[in-house]
DNA sequence: TTTT
DNA sequence: TTTT
């Protein structure tokens, strides 16, 4: 089985890193990928992916993308589910990045860490160990990654 | 920008053909792809990811295709969101295949055209031109593709 | 059978346009692609892969790409061989470009059309027409894209 | 930079395994991937890629595929350059698989082993440790992987 | 609400 | 030097 996705795009927002209970990163984002056709009203539309990047590539991505960077992200599709609300199920498609390419010009993003610190306040921790999951955030209370 | 998607699975289901008003096929189907990595139980999860194609290759893939076929997609991840039953806004991320290979060995599928046509009766349009709408189906009434 | 290489890269030189007899468009130029890995002295070394593209996309290539700018291709792997200056046959992997995606920030680029033009004269056509030939360049005399 | 290949096609020859002085695995073959368009005279033509994969997978390569095999590969794009009998500098591209895919139907290689082990007799070691040395094969001699 |  |  085969399972590549290769993305290019803008982070809609800073990123959210949180750490699971055993101390491993996790950052989430969504990419805009513009798309290179247009609707039929001329317009350009995009596509907004969440990703989602573990580790030491987590701590990387909070620390030098924000809103508006430009990203490449490398990785492959990931499907889980999760009780919703109320109580039914909801399905989660997200992208799942073994690397992340940071492709602003050199100099463009000096003040990003400080920037996602004071932005990402109250949001550091996910209940969740990745490696005893999978991969997959097991959503508690409001801490959903999307 | 850039979007590319492979992916290598098998089909969960036989296929959904439909037909726009301008008589354009589409087909959906979910591909399941086992991930190469096991999780702590050692198990081989699996990620099943909802796929579309247009026009000829949607045919093909309803001739060809059917559950448990394996299948290669060559595509891009598309979003789209649309009025849930309830009114909320419902997101959905799924692959838009611009190419399906078929994967199973020759002389594996001479029953599947008519397995499939059987499958999918009263599925014979959806009411979406796409091409007045950018691949994305517009969903009326029942007609979702997932 | 599935053939899909996604590259992000900066070119190398500025890109050769040429044309076909038959008046049709090719662009072929090197992309680096720095290695997101070091080697043993620590350096991160860089792979070198030739890309061809055809039609509208080279020339806007040729307008808009230049020594060092960065760029994403879309494509696939293409091998072809040809008879060598010493009558052996030379083999020669390449990437077919689909798509190109400029990555540089908007601004960057006004004077890159000119300079491209004036790079590139006597350069100015291939002797080969890609819809006759499958989009592989017959290479005549020392008209050779790599 | 971003750097990624997907193949799926078959085995032009069965795999030449060897070994580094290290001990390290490293399989080569050659993957035909036939295209989905045909030329001008109506026929499809296939690209036939080199690929190179190591250590554990590079195993699994010798032991379970051989001529004919279909299979996926995931890996990357990589191009490096030795001194030739001629002495003069000879340009490779090929693909390093960091994944690789065995697509054929269960139950159609039991003899695999017994003939790639046969067909390789004399191959068993390469010069070359790919960690001393980036992935890329030191050609010494007569050693060259392609 | 899933494939082999 | 090419596979089904």
């Amino acid at each position: 089985m085969m399972n590549r996705v290769v993305l290019v795009g803008r982070l809609t927002a800073d990123p959210t890193l949180r750490y699971t209970p055993n101390g491993v990163a996790t950052a989430s984002f969504t990419l805009a990928v513009n798309r290179s056709f247009t609707n039929q009203q001329g317009e350009r539309e995009a596509d907004f992916v969440n990703c989602v990047v573990w580790r030491k590539p987590a701590e990387n991505v909070a620390n030098y993308l924000k809103k508006g960077s430009l990203a490449g992200v490398d990785g492959r599709i990931q499907t889980r589910n999760y009780e919703g609300q109320d109580g039914k199920r909801v399905y989660v498609t997200e992208v799942v990045a073994e690397s992340v390419q940071f492709l602003e010009p050199k100099g463009s993003g000096q003040q990003q860490n400080q920037s996602r610190q004071q932005n990402n306040q109250g949001y550091t921790r996910a209940d969740e160990d990745p490696f005893a999951n999978n991969g997959q955030p097991i959503d508690i209370d409001d801490s959903l990654p999307f």
